[in-house]
DNA sequence: GTTCAAAATGTTTGCGCACACAAAGATATA
DNA sequence: TATATCTTTGTGTGCGCAAACATTTTGAAC
């Protein structure tokens, strides 16, 4: 048989001697087919080893596919923003198929929002959907809903054991921890004071930041690293001014060598007090590629940053959702970004290729 | 307009008042076109925001495009292994388009048969080739004879000033040589006598290895380092025996702190000296993830690889080739990839997210 | 054997585009 | 003005498949 030609329905039909509406719906396992023509369709597709043109396939079903994608506002937070833009740049990235992604934005710290938006994704009728799932509670009623009206999803960012969703693209949080006490001990040597600094939180984020502050701890913990100390700080709430001044009492009242800020937003908020309180000699390291927490690094003040991705992780799970439909191409369960490392001297390689 | 109503080619045609061949000529520029359609044909296209159906596109020409990859053979070199991998997962993962990738390979140490190969490249016809051009003046012959043709082409891993390639793929190996530095300062911290390993080598990767060492020099000189001793040994060949012994000595001789190796195989190599010797106090950096490498990180003889992710490099390249050639999308001129750090606590997160 | 409905199978069209082919229009030549 | 030649424009078919539509076969009831 002539490997590069390429086997149609239609070759399959005529070997198996029927026509190719038969072999259709044996393909599709759709109408009614009697046992004879079944085999004879059956073994003509083992024979012919024969592979759907998804090309044609989906050009002769002409379908729409929608896919809504529904994550925090991405203009109330640069981490999100990041997300935002990957979901935006996917659109692009798609919008010659069959596609139709539709943006779905509710507010990060509003539960509510989140159901409203989540009722307004119901409404649209989507193919699949593409969701961070920040609210515990309200995302599991959402996913019950999906899986009642048999709508496929991928959720990124926070991972929810209980989801089942296609798959999960995300990072290792425990393991992130881990890395960041790794810079943060290479940088300090052998001993040193170290500060983790928390914001309380009550959505899923919460989850992040104890799973990367057990990383970071077990890290030394595992290591023998003894002469460090390493105390949290957990701030009540989510004002920035609170935040800075109650920093700025701890850092004068004892003695810190490095700090460790699990959360993007954070981190930079924390660059700004010691760049404030000329503190350049502590290590910081802190998490994502934000403008803020780039002309930080930049300044020198943030030594590290753990690079989570957002966008990368936005546009890879529109990519995953696409194959999924247009060509029937199962994803991983669990898709974990690799927990990547940002330097002064590597930072601008990370920018320039985040383009591509 | 209605936005989710695709605009087809009879569409333009109909609002342009010309037939569906006319716009082909004008959107493919072939034929001739008289002044006054070719205008009304473009206000048609402006007003309607035409896009292509892809899809439809590369079913309806019906065309196999063939694609020739052309690196060192993969069998003889684990770095090379890791390229030949990338072309493998690039033609299953455009399988089920109309494109053909076929692997060539040459002797990585012989320009002999990088000629040799290069013509089989040649009397394949393939409608664009992707290349590693590791042999300086038999790839300005190739590209020379490429463009003759006008087969497109885009290069990886090695780059030549003189080339014009459709795209470059790699890394700034400048930066890369500075990272390598601002980790090796980073564990020693304010002082110490670093080491920096070369081998002799004819092939373009002496250049490789010579903007590395330029970088790495040029960032404790930047830095007013000057507490640090940096002392280069080129090794005259690829012996590993020979190499061996020689290291010894010369630990044997001097005090040691820090070792740079800008290559990936000697990286794995001087670790083994390292942990043959018992020396594991020096701080080893090295080049990417093969598998003695990954071995001897997680033995803590490595400190620091960084990833030059010789199998992304492959997969991007034929994807920037497909793109082209089927959907006639412009690459960029150059794709530096980020620069990016390894160690032992993210290690394992790399290798497993290079699997997808 | 008819009749009739259900079951099984077959035929055809359209998806949007590429491209071969056909036709018409413009210009030059005799 | 007729004819040849080149230029410009138009028509039709096929790519492989999905799905609507059309037809034949089967078997049960009379």
């Amino acid at each position: 048989m002539d490997q590069f030609k390429n086997i149609r329905i239609k070759d399959v039909a005529e070997l198996a001697g029927v026509s190719v509406a038969t072999v259709d719906r044996v393909l599709h396992k759709r109408g009614k087919i009697s046992e004879k023509a079944m085999t004879k369709v059956m073994e003509a597709l083992e024979k012919t080893g024969y592979k759907p043109n998804l090309i044609a396939s989906t050009l002769g079903s002409n379908k729409v596919f929608k896919i809504a994608a529904m994550l925090p506002n991405p203009a109330l937070d640069d981490y999100w923003n990041q997300s935002g833009s990957g979901i935006f740049k996917a659109t692009e990235e798609w919008a010659q198929y069959n596609v139709r992604i539709e943006p779905f934005y509710f507010n990060l710290y509003d539960k509510k929002s989140f159901q409203q938006v989540s009722q307004k994704v119901i409404d649209f009728k989507p193919d699949s959907v593409l969701l961070a799932p920040v609210h515990y509670h309200e995302a599991l009623d959402f996913f019950a809903e999906l899986k009642k009206l048999e709508i496929p999803y991928v959720i990124f960012n926070t991972n929810i054991q209980e989801a089942d969703p296609l798959c999960f693209i995300g990072q290792d949080l425990y393991q992130s921890g881990r890395v960041g006490a790794e810079m943060l001990a290479t940088k300090l040597g052998k001993k040193g004071n170290i500060l983790v600094l928390h914001i309380y939180e009550e959505t899923e984020n919460a989850i992040h930041v104890k799973e990367k502050e057990r990383g970071f701890r077990d890290y030394f913990a595992n290591n023998n690293l003894n002469d460090f100390t390493i105390e949290s700080f957990e701030f009540p709430d989510f004002n920035d001014a609170v935040f800075i001044r109650e920093l700025q009492q701890i850092l004068s009242k004892q003695q810190v060598d490095g700090i460790f800020v699990p959360t993007s937003k954070w981190t930079h908020l924390t660059a700004l007090v010691l760049d404030k309180t000329g503190q350049k000699d502590i290590a910081l390291v802190g998490y994502d590629l934000l403008k803020d927490n780039i002309h930080y690094m930049y300044e020198g003040i943030i030594n590290f940053l753990i690079h989570q991705n957002p966008r990368k992780q936005a546009v890879k799970g529109i990519g995953y959702l696409v194959n999924y439909l247009l060509f029937k191409k199962q994803p991983p369960l669990s898709d974990l970004f690799p927990l990547e490392i940002i330097t002064r001297e590597n930072i601008k390689s990370y920018i320039h290729s985040d383009l591509n």
